[in-house]
DNA sequence: ACAAAATTTGACACCGTTGTCAAAATCGAG
DNA sequence: CTCGATTTTGACAACGGTGTCAAATTTTGT
């Protein structure tokens, strides 16, 4: 009931040793004999001794705690790997915290580095995990650079510095599924393009275009529209790839969302989907399924994307200088559900 | 560079006091000259300092971190409430973490409460926002009460006790939506329930129950069908709805997800929406703009409830015994969109 | 069986802040 | 101008752990 809290000095009297040993104990040091061990091990599930997080950061200056840097949480993507990092930080006795921050490009340079700064000592996490648009951002790697704290980057371009990365290969997946569009007959493949700011853009970008030359086929700069990831822009790319001349006759959006709105201006159109029009996503996000006829995507194993971010950045914590480590590539798989058929009337 | 992070012993230095002042200063303790205290914020802002979270927990056993508990953070619903309470919560300085952790009914009670004192204790929060399905708990409820945390609770039954708690008023909200239905001439309406477990699902079937009443209508049990929240759980409902002989005009759905999963059914039924059926929704989530047609439904400020439950929740933290707060009602709004229409033929 | 080495254990300082309480400075009244 | 009341300030302990280092204990070698 009322009872307070026990502390490490009740355990260690229950146990009838040090203080100093139920610290070693509880933190996996060595020299410590097994029957103590135990001894002590059952003293705190007895009293059900949890340990102080702020006594112990104070002291051994870690927190415990990964702190996770969005722009904002309100999207499937960011949503489904922040969830797969809680389960993981959970797991290893870490805590999760969330941070927002506007981008660079709403601020300037310095104001957002101060900014993030104070961010961070605030929180002081142990690692950093970052997402899109942060993870390819060269300004907020070089202030955790400096402010020595480990990150780990999802779904970044995979270049050759050494923190930890996860992601999947973009470029592979989006060849994959434009290889789909090609052996279905299409010639005529629009493409709706991503945040400029974010590597995966241009990597799904390449897989687009490679597919296409490995099938002799010449990209062709009309088919191709900017886009920002979000239901509208997908609507308006659509708009202006349906009044070509001749149209395409599927469209690739870079992601779910886009495709939602590709899918949307087509239905309203009177374009029949899949039998004019085919039209593919990426991420797998839950509105594939949701929408009518569902949506032929890449599935993102985003959710494990955030747990293996978080177990390797813990992982990290203990060595004191982090190595060049290679960068986790996690496999995704092509998705076909209803939005794909064969083109109608090969040209 | 790499210079040393400050700490309040240099901010006492250089602006020539104790180290007590400087930390009066920063509480915003009383009994500080007003020249001292403006000599010591200018160290402070000079010297870029940011209190350690872990030493001041420490000492004065507040946390400054509030603890958002959920059972899956991946839906529009907890995920939109969350985003929220991280912006109210960066704005006062207190860092927001999240919590996972499985319902009462995937496991025995008291695994349940053992499980969650633990995670309590781990992450040691001043305050914890309760949303669906925790909010209305009582095991929940009673642990909280046992470890003296106090609770925000969002979107709960609206009972008499002192707790903190928001939400909109579900009741009238859903009165509304059915009223709007009536208007248009529909006299045979579907409804979609919740998940039994929520507070909320009983109060939307009572707005909705009201309003046939109030036209003189008596509500038909084969016209309610159960939910699960979810987008297959509203596809299933209408497939029962919709083979009624005579079958609804309308499908009231008690959340945005499920009225997808009607509104795709009808689709693939070949039924007209909005001319031969009319569907609302509730939340206004993103979903309910990225459909075909697009969904009436009503606007739950989803953002803004979160933002309120952790800032009542941190002003509390300073009373020693909370008093009975009165709910916070937060201002619902239909939003009519292309789902609903006149109803074709009144029989 | 005894000294040296290795292992196990505990006393104590310390991390950076806040609460307590007494000292110092200021103010007001006679 | 002095004395008590009040305001302002600072010295010091304390929060609950961990790091250091020395003491106690056990093991090893001869």
């Amino acid at each position: 009931m009322g009872t307070v809290l026990p502390k490490m000095k009740d355990v260690a009297a229950l146990a009838g040793v040090s203080i100093k040993t139920v610290s070693r104990v509880l933190n996996n040091e060595p020299h410590v004999q097994h029957a103590v061990r135990e001894r002590v091990q059952a003293a705190v599930t007895e009293l059900g001794y949890v340990p102080s997080k702020s006594a112990r950061s104070l002291r051994g200056s870690r927190s415990y705690s990964i702190n996770m840097m969005c722009h904002s949480s309100r999207s499937n993507y960011v949503n489904t790997i922040q969830f797969g990092a809680v389960i993981a930080c959970q797991q290893r006795g870490y805590q999760l915290t969330i941070s927002l921050i506007d981008t660079v490009e709403e601020k300037s340079a310095t104001d957002f580095r101060d900014e993030l700064k104070i961010l961070m000592a605030r929180s002081s996490p142990d690692g950093v995990i970052l997402v899109a648009p942060f993870a390819d951002d060269p300004v907020v790697l070089q202030v955790f650079d400096e402010l020595a704290i480990p990150v780990a980057r999802i779904g970044p371009s995979l270049g050759p510095e050494g923190r930890v990365r996860v992601g999947i290969n973009e470029r592979e997946a989006a060849f994959e599924v434009t290889t789909h569009l090609l052996e279905l007959g299409h010639t005529r493949i629009g493409f709706v393009r991503g945040l400029e700011n974010q590597a995966v853009t241009e990597e799904r970008f390449q897989g687009y275009k490679a597919a296409l030359l490995e099938k002799g086929l010449k990209p062709d700069a009309k088919h191709v529209r900017k886009g920002r990831f979000d239901f509208r822009s997908g609507v308006r790319a659509a708009e202006k790839l349906l009044a070509l001349e001749p149209a395409v006759t599927a469209i690739f959006a870079s992601n779910d969302d886009m495709a939602a709105g590709v899918m949307m201006l087509a239905n309203r159109q009177g374009v029949k989907v899949p039998e004019d029009l085919s039209i593919v996503g990426f991420d797998d996000s839950e509105i594939a399924e949701n929408m009518w006829p569902t949506l032929t995507t890449v599935r993102q194993p985003l959710q494990q994307l955030g747990e293996v971010a978080a177990l390797k950045l813990i992982e990290t914590l203990g060595q004191s200088v982090p190595p060049v480590i290679p960068p986790t590539i996690l496999p995704h798989k092509m998705i076909v559900r209803q939005s794909t058929a064969k083109v109608r009337t090969p040209v």
